[in-house]
DNA sequence: AATACATGTAACTTTAAAAGTTTCATGTAT
DNA sequence: ATACATGAAACTTTTAAAGTTACATGTATT
């Protein structure tokens, strides 16, 4: 079964961007997460969408962050791309008038539930910012002033 | 991406096959899956492998139960299944020596793992007997004799 | 105005693992 | 001998993310 990476892919990307000064290219993110820029583009566009990122056309355009590290939570970004199931674990037809198999899936859901429920409430608890708070060099280099082009 | 529907089937026809006389075949259980004889047997296997239930070939063959519900957890299914990932998201490259990469998947795999054990502790704390322990009717018919053939 | 650059987006193909299918070998009561 | 049932090999199908190709749109720079 194909991961989904993007949660991955996304903070990551997010976390380089704040150590720039001007906006990043699809094309350069896409390097450095060995992948291709549409890819990019579309997995961001998530991002814009909910207004974490902006992205600006044409020539010296690119992406920026919208919102400090500081506000935005892994949560934010699992939900901005589309919260969808996080389990690969899934129940037979649902529409079943079996009383067995609906047990078996409500204890199963149930189950799934309250594990998905820790997950994102991890996930709300951490920002981004604090991500490479142990990292002294990173937040040394932070926003540092460096001649463009 | 594909739900992994196993666990969910698995239990179903662990808790009918409890309520048979004789043996069940691949085919019967087919049909109660709404799929095929060699989808049971494959998935089948895996159970009998780590001696929850029997297989008999031939005439008169099929499958037995070769321990009690009471003694089987959705754990212990789950895990003879082969504990594979239960999460549909995944982490990008670990073999990067980028450290916020590093540290964004860090992060994502703690919550997992926090997630995760959450999970399989439910899983544990349920045993197949107590599925339908609120269904009177099932338990009224339990091991009721029946003519076969 | 022309050009180079960058995003936006449509329309595909590829990938991975469960699921589904076909086919036949093997084993076992009757 | 026959009918029945599992065992297993060797495929195809399914699903959504990922990857790719191609082109339209928009924007600084010269």
């Amino acid at each position: 079964m194909r991961k989904d990476s993007r949660l991955s892919r996304m903070l990551h990307v997010l976390i380089h961007m704040d150590h720039l000064d001007g906006p990043a290219t699809s094309e350069k993110m896409a390097t450095m997460l060995s992948t291709n820029p549409v890819v990019v583009r579309r997995t961001m566009a998530h991002l814009r969408d909910q207004g974490y990122v902006a992205s600006v056309k044409g020539h010296g355009g690119g992406w920026t962050l919208a919102v400090p590290l500081s506000n935005i939570t892994l949560l934010d970004i699992h939900q901005a791309l589309g919260d969808s199931s996080v389990f690969t674990i899934g129940l037979t037809d649902e529409h079943t008038n079996c009383p067995i198999e609906i047990a078996v899936n409500l204890a199963i859901r149930d189950a799934m539930e309250q594990a998905e429920a820790l997950l994102l409430e991890r996930f709300k608890q951490v920002t981004l910012d604090k991500l490479t708070a142990g990292f002294a060099d990173f937040q040394a280099e932070h926003h540092e002033p460096s001649p463009v082009e």
